[in-house]
DNA sequence: CGTATTAGATAGCTACGCTATCCATAAGTC
DNA sequence: GACTTATGGATAGCGTAGCTATCTAATACG
């Protein structure tokens, strides 16, 4: 497959993927003559992989970059193949140097979530200064959405036995795929679907209608 | 309260108030002379507010402009509520007019979602397109997160429940602001909590090591 | 009265994610 | 083999987002 099909195959213009070579974002295609080259079908869905998390995902480009970079090096072990996809694409939790009265409380808030739920997890990882952050922030904001988080950690849960009970059986190479996928675009589906969900669960408690009137204009 | 110390009190800086104000997100202060004015508490909120939605929700500066336009505008009813503060932050879903052999099985397997599980919400509504739009991403890329779809969206509704839930007994206004904050940071703690669950379900069945020598370096 | 702030206007800046142009070589076409 | 088109690679530029900096005239404060 020569650039102008792959173009084509892939929906992104010759001009971008020239962007994401460059930018190693897409690995050069196999040489035929010194400035010759040739794609293939990898190289097609490696274009939507990056187009799914910049899109869908929401990612920045230095994100899809290193996520890309975790994909391709095959040094991951078995438990190291969430945290390698989550750090990529957690943003920076709070300042560990914050000794706020409020950063400690959301500290000591999330240490008690893990606590009491007896979840494997060191306090000092990425994505649980990342969840701090949200809950120093909420508690700042609109501290009822913290009432029932133990409720909802429950569920949360749940969905992740849902996220890990995929991997059985597969592959590690199919497992570093799904797991980067699931960490992307499980994010934007389970939005998507919570708010299909409120609409619903609104719509029954205050009456639903159908037609357009009812909503903004 | 003047400039300088609203920006203390806030931590924002003052050119950026400024540009704030010239953007509308930031009400004027209250008018002491021609040009001098006065800030309260509610501008200390409104400020972590903005910032909140942007650092931790991710939105951006024009969708926090569209959220704070409908928290002010007084003329919301109680179902609207989930409708406003959703419609601004759900990103272009699925393109109506593809017709496309995916996106007619996206929507298909969307509706078949919404109708299995009773939810009442038109299919037309952009947050059903946002997540046809998702589902037809993963569909090509990845299909084996659609496997337990339906479990999960029973989990989902769950916490849907919970949001619904919060409203119980809050005044209109005080809804807006938790429907508000719900839905922006909302997605933030569940996307937090649900990696912080990963990494512990991982770990019980792929074996936790609570040294660093296991993590990816 | 003198120094420090302020509101408001305008201009500039940095990062991101492309997009466009150029050129020399190679491929396809007759 | 001549000729048109496509390609790889390099370099430059562009549009938007989200601030940041500077200036000025008016006001506040001690």
């Amino acid at each position: 497959m020569r650039m102008a099909e792959l173009s084509r195959e892939s929906g992104v213009p010759v001009a971008t993927i020239k962007f994401y070579l460059r930018e190693g974002l897409l690995p050069p295609g196999e040489r035929t003559s010194p400035n010759q080259a040739r794609y293939s079908q990898a190289h097609v869905r490696r274009l939507r992989l990056i187009r799914a998390m910049l899109d869908v995902g929401g990612l920045s480009l230095a994100q899809v970059t290193r996520v890309l970079a975790a994909v391709d090096s095959d040094e991951l072990g078995q438990h190291d193949i969430f945290g390698v996809a989550q750090e990529t694409v957690t943003q920076p939790g709070l300042d560990p140097d914050d000794d706020s009265e409020s950063a400690n409380a959301a500290r000591e808030r999330v240490r008690k979530l893990i606590a009491d739920h007896g979840w494997l997890v060191p306090l000092d990882s990425p994505v649980v200064g990342a969840l701090a952050k949200v809950v120093a922030t909420i508690a700042e904001l609109e501290p009822v959405l913290l009432e029932q988080i133990d409720d909802r950690a429950d569920l949360i849960g749940r969905i992740a036995d849902l996220d890990v009970s995929l991997l059985d059986g597969k592959s590690l190479e199919q497992q570093v795929e799904i797991v980067v996928a699931g960490t992307v675009l499980g994010d934007a589906l389970m939005s998507a679907m919570r708010r299909v969900a409120q609409i619903d669960r609104s719509a029954r408690r205050f009456g639903y209608s159908g037609d357009k009137a009812s909503k903004h204009r």
